[in-house]
DNA sequence: CGCCTTTGACCGGCGC
DNA sequence: GCGCCGGTCAAAGGCG
């Protein structure tokens, strides 16, 4: 058992980062014996549900007792059927575009979990702030398949997914090494009943692809998962990312949509930006507006424009990826900045908000958290100290979505809109950033000792 | 004065 | 080759 305090602790290095398979696969063997959580710990409640107790079972309740985290059942009825994802109050989208690592070399790829209820229009969920967005991840040469989370990286592929990350493939079930399904909730009702990662996708950026085969493909898979999609979500997506790119799309490497209810034109995403031209588009009324990002040497830019399916959703795709954090100075200025025929303008009277007078959740650990102290519109902020505030820096970890990996269960329950918004940012983390295998160690080392104290 | 938007012109890819 | 169209440039002007 010493030999992991010398790996997770002492051997570790960035240079030399294991995967997560691998750390996983290293636990189990040396952790075998273990007792199932249950024993373990009596006061975690884990479903009994005989498809739970196998997910649960054996892996699951082991990492769950490494990481010493106890999990509470989720509670369905809590969460909305939402087929978006709601962009809680008090954050930004600003960690999804941090890393520069992010989506680089990702052959990843995320399909609805479930159905967009026909008669849950977006208009139906609302968030205190009225600020709803989904996300599209664009990646080339993929099609719209069901998520499985594997750990193994696959092989004979042009685009294989760096080390130390954790990779989505498709087509196969049980591809845990270590003998566990690893989105074991992707078939349970607890996901088949959420709509945490409806329209959480990462979508083919090829004109090229077969869109009736690959339909047929997805209708496949997802009928091979136990996964109920509705028929028209697919065409929902694809009329919505060509309506947003066009109809002559280029073939960009990679795009972010990200889709807002917002009043404003521009809702801020905590970056600064240039807007440098201007244009009515095709098959949309609605101008499509050009920014460049304004930090010095980012080549980032995106397009805005409003959805031509609902003109009170703001759809902004970016092309590439930032390489610096938004720029604080910037929150400050903006914050005090009244309402003019800037597009960043900030209303503090505005209930409709954009996104940036939101602080950031990290994009990981080792992140400053861009809670904004020069931030004057305290009342957006969710105050550091706060208990609020220390929920989500504590769950806003590894531990959320490997809570939510191995059993389907969120360490927030009662607030939803936290759990989808964490889950969000633990699924970006943890397939984007290379990085989490740097801050899910410390997590799973405190643990450890405390079990070596006890044996 | 710096930073930003506006807006017409221009460029290049693509389909016919 | 031509025209359409999306994307970009750059000058002009607004705003704090």
């Amino acid at each position: 058992m010493s030999d992991y305090d010398g790996i997770l602790i002492d051997d570790w290095s960035p240079q030399s980062s294991p995967s997560i398979r691998e750390i996983l696969a290293t636990l189990d063997q040396n952790y075998s014996d273990l007792k199932p959580i249950s024993e373990m710990f009596p006061q975690t409640n884990l479903s009994t549900d005989p498809q739970s107790k196998q997910i649960s079972g054996g892996l699951s309740d082991r990492i769950a007792a490494r990481l010493g985290f106890d999990i509470p059942p989720l509670e369905i009825e809590s969460i909305s059927p939402s087929p978006i994802l709601v962009i809680s109050p008090g954050f930004s989208l600003s960690p999804f575009f941090q890393s520069p690592n992010m989506l680089l070399n990702s052959s990843s790829q995320i399909i609805p979990l479930c159905s967009i209820p026909n008669d849950a229009p977006p208009e139906t969920v609302k968030s205190s702030v009225d600020t709803h967005a989904m996300m599209i991840i664009s990646n080339n040469n993929l099609s719209h398949q069901p998520m499985n989370v594997d750990l193994h990286p696959q092989g004979g592929s042009d685009d294989i997914p760096m080390e130390g990350s954790v990779y989505v493939t498709s087509h196969e079930s049980n591809v845990d090494p270590i003998g566990a399904p690893l989105v074991p909730s992707f078939d349970s009702e607890v996901l088949a009943e959420t709509d945490i990662m409806n329209l959480i996708s990462f979508e083919s950026g090829s004109e090229d692809d077969d869109k009736d085969r690959e339909y047929n493909q997805e209708k496949d898979n997802v009928k091979d998962h136990n996964i109920v999609v509705e028929p028209s979500s697919r065409m929902r997506r694809e009329n919505m990312v060509s309506n947003m790119i066009g109809v002559r799309r280029r073939n960009k490497a990679q795009n972010v949509i990200i889709q807002v209810e917002s009043e404003e034109d521009h809702p801020d995403d905590g970056f600064r930006w240039r807007k440098y031209g201007q244009k009515v588009v095709t098959g949309n009324a609605n101008p499509r507006s050009y920014y460049r990002c304004t930090y010095t040497g980012c080549k980032v830019k995106k397009n805005v424009e409003r959805s031509v399916d609902n003109v009170k959703f703001v759809v902004a795709i970016y092309d590439g990826i930032h390489e610096h954090v938004p720029p604080p100075e910037r929150i400050s200025k903006s914050s005090t900045k009244k309402q003019s025929g800037s597009s960043m303008s900030q209303d503090p009277s505005n209930q409709n908000l954009g996104l940036g007078m939101l602080p950031s959740l990290p994009a990981n650990q080792n992140h400053v958290f861009m809670n904004r102290d020069d931030e004057t519109n305290t009342d957006r902020v969710i105050s550091e100290g706060t208990e609020l505030y220390k929920a989500i820096w504590e769950h806003t970890t590894a531990a959320t979505f490997l809570s939510f990996l191995f059993t389907g269960a969120f360490p927030l329950p009662q607030q939803h809109h936290l759990c989808l918004h964490l889950f969000a940012v633990s699924l970006c983390r943890i397939l984007l950033i290379p990085a989490f295998v740097a801050s899910a160690l410390p997590l799973l080392s405190p643990p450890i000792r405390r079990l070596h104290c006890k044996s």
